[in-house]
DNA sequence: GACCAGGCACATC
DNA sequence: GATGTGCATGGT
């Protein structure tokens, strides 16, 4: 049997599998970028009942949110655990976005993409994988995600060590993969899937999907 | 009741 | 540069 060993290959063994994931799950860019900062460490169940809230006071839109005082952010956002400190990211977030592009995501857009996300790097509270996933399911960027779980299953394949850097896993898939928005979007967000489908209920690994792909 | 979840900033060495 | 820690809710 051939074995099969790229990105690529792998991520059409994901898609084969689990077909089309159709993320983010959100119905607007803002509620997207508002998402990405709430999810982090956390359960997305958590993160849907706080925009559940920020939906029901009709306050998910870069300006309405932005006057909101940080005290009644974090009670809105409760749910979502961590919420004082992400009350305050968010707030920063928003006042970056008021302040910068008159809270317009049209007029973000306008900026070309590396330096858009050194400007989102900028904000205090949004590291790499928040930026890179605003860029990539809110703006459409090129710009491969890497979270916890690619670290785990692609080191545990042996594609790289566990320990290297955000920018060289990144790099791994941007240089295996077309530059397509696409194959970006889906293999993120399937990597997710295998990881709390398959992963976290076979800590053990056996008959692991992938198995037999790795070299 | 322990353990975990789609991180990040900061302190310390 | 590497390692450790606080932040917090809700599900398993």
């Amino acid at each position: 049997m051939t074995k099969i060993k790229t990105a690529l290959q792998i991520y059409q063994k994901l898609y084969s599998h689990y077909g089309p994931q159709s993320w983010w799950p959100g119905d607007t860019p803002f509620e997207i970028i508002v998402g990405a900062v709430l999810t982090q460490n956390t359960a997305w169940r958590n993160v849907e009942k706080a925009i559940e809230n920020l939906k029901r006071e009709r306050l998910l839109s870069p300006r309405k949110l932005f006057q909101q005082p940080v005290a009644k952010l974090a009670k809105l956002i409760r749910p979502s655990g961590f919420y004082n400190i992400k009350a305050k990211r968010l707030h920063k977030l928003l006042e970056f976005l008021n302040q910068k592009y008159q809270g317009s995501l049209s007029r973000m857009s306008k900026v070309p993409t590396a330096i858009l996300r050194n400007k989102l790097l900028s904000v205090k509270g949004i590291g790499e994988e928040t930026a890179d996933s605003i860029l990539l399911y809110a703006l459409s960027r090129p710009v491969f995600v890497v979270d916890a779980y690619t670290r785990r299953v692609f080191s545990r394949h042996n594609f790289f060590p566990f320990k290297n850097k955000y920018s060289e896993i990144q790099e791994f898939f941007e240089l295996n993969l077309p530059k397509d928005i696409k194959i970006y979007n889906e293999y993120h967000a399937l990597i997710v899937r295998l990881s709390k489908e398959y992963c976290r209920k076979n800590p053990n690994c056996s008959n692991c999907p992938l198995s037999n792909l790795s070299n």
